[in-house]
DNA sequence: ATACTAACGCAGCGATCTTTGCTGAACTCG
DNA sequence: CGAGTTCAGCAAAGATCGCTGCGTTAGTAT
């Protein structure tokens, strides 16, 4: 986790920006409603003054899109099995699972209510990633669908399940990584996944 | 709009409900951020007495949730051309039209970071839709592909499109609706509709 | 090692939000 | 048509939030 964005970047800066980050976390985490993440509240929580939280972020919003932007960037590794569907299945069973966290989505539901920019913190490390897998097998000589194609195919369902689903699917429980198998086997536009 | 779900379903109640409903709308469609969507300011620009939204919804989330609930409900028709594919094509081109909207897109995001409830208000009526349109097609004989697979191939890309990509797609704008086709076409496993 | 500068803590002010008890009007039922 | 209930308007008080100078501390550079 690179806390070295500032003019300042070792000493105490740093340490308050961290400090700041897990309040954000803890209380979304928490469940604590929107209107009540104040920002007397964060500062109180990571032991810091608000003026200097007030001074530093501004608002609620910016806040939290700097906190997204740190947490949604960097956790998936971009696997390597040598194919590419092999490739996509890891890499979105990893995601599938990052979003399986109740945390995780709490703050990405806090970053689509801060606006616009919050919320493409959320995906912009997604879509490099897909184009770094879908890079590497075209230098392996493969076939690739279109990116495009990939994040509608793959991503795009497991967030609209994390994010309008709460309860998730049925046949995720039994058979973990099923579904991703059979979107990446839709997606790749091979049957061999597909059976019941 | 059947504003009738109260004790008192004609009159004053509905009339203040509407306005405050209304109110909500527009706010949230000028761009006001969330954290300025405070309960005097909706209630000033519903000419509604603040003490009555206090009273009548208790915070901003419950109020965002109730105005999601009734924008998200009964506003796409169920079309019945005759065959699956194309009804699935005018209802998801449907859907995606209303999503293209700012202002909507403006209130889902409200909604998500309202909490939980708010955020399935935004798609519960979805789900039934599709189920009514394949139920359709099994009357007419046909075979259908599950739900889920449905919510996975065409409805999970109109919203992550609409939420994680404000730009939108290139190819969705000199030709409107040929993703929409090509999504179906995947989705119905038939590549009649693919060709651009 | 010392001077410099950026960042934090502190205290208090003004504005806004939220709540509460009461009064009056409007809708429904007998 | 009249009684009862529900609901909105009103005003005031308490609490909280966001912001602005100023002094102090902690990194950074010479």
């Amino acid at each position: 986790m690179s806390e070295a964005s500032g003019s300042r970047p070792g000493g105490r800066s740093a340490r308050v920006r961290a400090s700041v980050h897990r309040a954000v976390e803890d209380l979304v985490a928490e469940g604590v409603r929107t209107e009540d993440l104040t920002i007397p509240v964060i500062a109180a929580r990571a032991g810091v003054h608000a003026t200097t939280v007030y001074r530093r972020w501004g608002s609620v919003a910016e806040l939290i899109a700097s906190v997204a932007e740190h947490r949604f960037t960097g956790d998936v590794v971009v696997p390597d099995t040598g194919g590419l569907g092999a490739d996509l299945e890891r890499w979105a069973t990893d995601v599938a699972r990052d979003l399986a966290d109740p945390d995780t989505i709490a703050l990405m539901r806090a970053s689509i209510g801060a606006g616009e920019t919050a919320s493409c913190a959320c995906t912009a490390d997604r879509r490099t990633q897909i184009a770094a897998i879908l890079e590497r097998e075209t230098a392996r000589g493969g076939a690739v669908p279109e990116l495009d194609a990939v994040v509608d195919g793959l991503l795009a369902p497991i967030y609209y399940t994390a994010l309008f689903e709460p309860a998730g699917r049925d046949d995720d429980g039994p058979a973990p990584g099923s579904r991703v198998r059979a979107l990446v086997g839709k997606l790749l536009g091979k049957d061999q996944a597909l059976r019941p």
